[in-house]
DNA sequence: GATGAATGAGCTTTCATTCAT
DNA sequence: AATGAATGAAAGCTCATTCAT
């Protein structure tokens, strides 16, 4: 019989927590709703974590890392600052569409609680492995003469936040076309705003 | 006698209600809690506003109409459409320092809790009003050649995104500098993004 | 109509409370419990005592105060020290007759559960008004020459610990006879214990 | 290798909870608490004790059958009943400031948690061991002329009752002294209620 | 219009106990 | 004997909303 092991487990309320979270928000899904859906008790959902603010905390961190691991492949490759752009984006979009959630969880979880998220995640702790990646996304094309050398901040803002914008937009169901058609123009937006003139 | 009157007091609420909700979350602040900021007893409330959702739709129709004017009288100066950027970017910023709660409702309340503006905010009703200004700046840019024609929401993410994005980044205190002194590099760098080549 | 007010109500909640954690014990009484009792939904009992620690606090100062005052009025009387100790024993055992969850709230409650009572109820915090009138008695009879001049606490201790043994005993069904039948014995043993050789 | 027999592992228990219980209460202290000090599973501790009230009535006989015990050297001992008052008084003092929980759990656990001892330790079943030796202190007391003939339990609740207030104003720090330096004021006391005049 | 006591459903969390391994 | 994941009932507490006054 296959066993579940306690790290599988742990994955479950993981990726139950994840959808429903993102889905619903993170006062109006309860405890109850994760431990239903993982198949399991609410008292053992709190042997796995301690509490609801420590999951929503823990999955901040496990979509960061996996957002910086999926930059730094692209960072590594030996490929165009430019290419490099259209990438990112065609991977961001990729998992908004394949796994919604990770994106969902990050905009409307993450950057809107910030009491859930205020201890043990003060300013960017809970966010630095994606964070890191793209500084050095950034300093690697202004080091190589493909990007105008500006405060990263402004350079980083105006990304995420296109970025983030968008998969909002095609969240709302706004948009008309889907998600994916937009990422040519997106990308030169991208590159036009931070190339060298 | 200075009487207060039914819309002065629906004034006080909408105040308060603003302040409360972008400091400290939608479901974090409570009905009695913006009672006690207007001075008024938890049930008058509810004669000036049947439910704390439909007063969470009020405040968004109520800043989004604010912006609208806002870019509005922008869009009808006699200006270059890179002037118009930048004065777009500095209203915004202005707002964001001087009445932070309401890009940070936007932002914090509005974006987030899908739950609570379902009914009756779909798509973008609720925003509609700031929406459209955006779009008349952006046609008359096309139209007067400075603006390359492409997908209205593509641009309309870069540019929200971009300056949602930097007052997240400056509400999170994760800015080295103050968010006016950004001004200059995300005008420019929007501007790059969106001009004919 | 007679309206219940809301001192009244707080009254109700004091009397019941008292009850129930002196027969029951204080985790084994619910707030719920409590709430039934008056007569009164478990909401509305938040209204009154912010929490369930709170009112046990205010039901120690309660009883305090009480007893305090009975024992001022027996210090005021132009009795002998010896007729004084005969009257506190006495009033002890008509209230632990009477009103039993007074004594036994005290006893089991106030007595045993220091959690409950450390914040806000420090050292003699809480039973001081009680406290203070033994101290009266007890140097009111040092002074006129009835009592050895030894340590307070010492005779308190043997005061109040017996009378608190005896009614324990009782509540317990473990005396042979009813509680008020010892007050001879005790009162003598008492001043035989104090009073100078 | 030492292998642990079953009787030492019952023995860690019984220590380790008497501890917790007594210095957090017994409501407070949880069964996992108590495995975790005994470093045992508490699947295992169920082993030992079918629950954690049976565990507690087991405490009582356990700190009953050792004063009785203690108690009962100092009857066989050759000394007036002066003597053995004093001896009492040290001996429980002693047992107060070494083995604390000992005492403790006597007055704030087995005193005060009616519900937790009802079956299986009505009266004074749990106590007996103890409560037969100061039978015969008292006994012997009277009988050699020492001690006036009263009903035992008002010369019993006035010792014990005694001796436990003392040690409690000392657990609260509210005595200015420390316990054994009253053990000759408190045995004198004793000894002038108790004695024949 | 104004008050605020009252409701009650529902939330997060705990814990004694069981049981498959 | 030993483990510890799993259960589930129940606790304390909150809060949007109502309604008698």
């Amino acid at each position: 019989m296959a066993r579940i092991s306690k790290e599988e487990r742990k994955e479950g309320i993981v990726t139950a927590a994840l959808k429903l979270f993102s889905e619903k928000g993170f006062y109006v899904t309860t405890v109850p709703d994760i431990a239903a859906k993982v198949g399991m008790s609410v008292g053992n959902f709190y042997n796995y974590f301690t509490s609801k603010d420590i999951l929503a905390k823990e999955l901040v961190m496990f979509i960061s890392t996996y957002l910086g691991e999926k930059i730094q492949e692209i960072n590594k490759e030996p490929i165009s600052t430019q290419e490099k752009i259209s990438a990112i984006v065609t991977m961001y979009f990729t998992i908004a569409v394949e796994r919604p959630e990770m994106i969902e969880y990050f905009l409307r979880v993450y950057l809107s609680n910030r009491e859930v998220f205020g201890e043990g995640c003060e300013g960017m702790i809970c966010i630095s492995p994606f964070v890191s990646e793209m500084m050095v996304f950034f300093n690697d094309g202004v080091e190589c003469g493909d990007l105008r050398n500006q405060e990263f901040f402004s350079a980083f803002g105006l990304f995420m936040g296109y970025l983030g914008g968008m998969v909002f937009l095609a969240g709302e169901k706004i948009l008309p076309e889907a998600l994916n058609s937009y990422e040519a123009s997106i990308s030169e937006n991208i590159y036009n705003a931070l190339r060298v003139n």
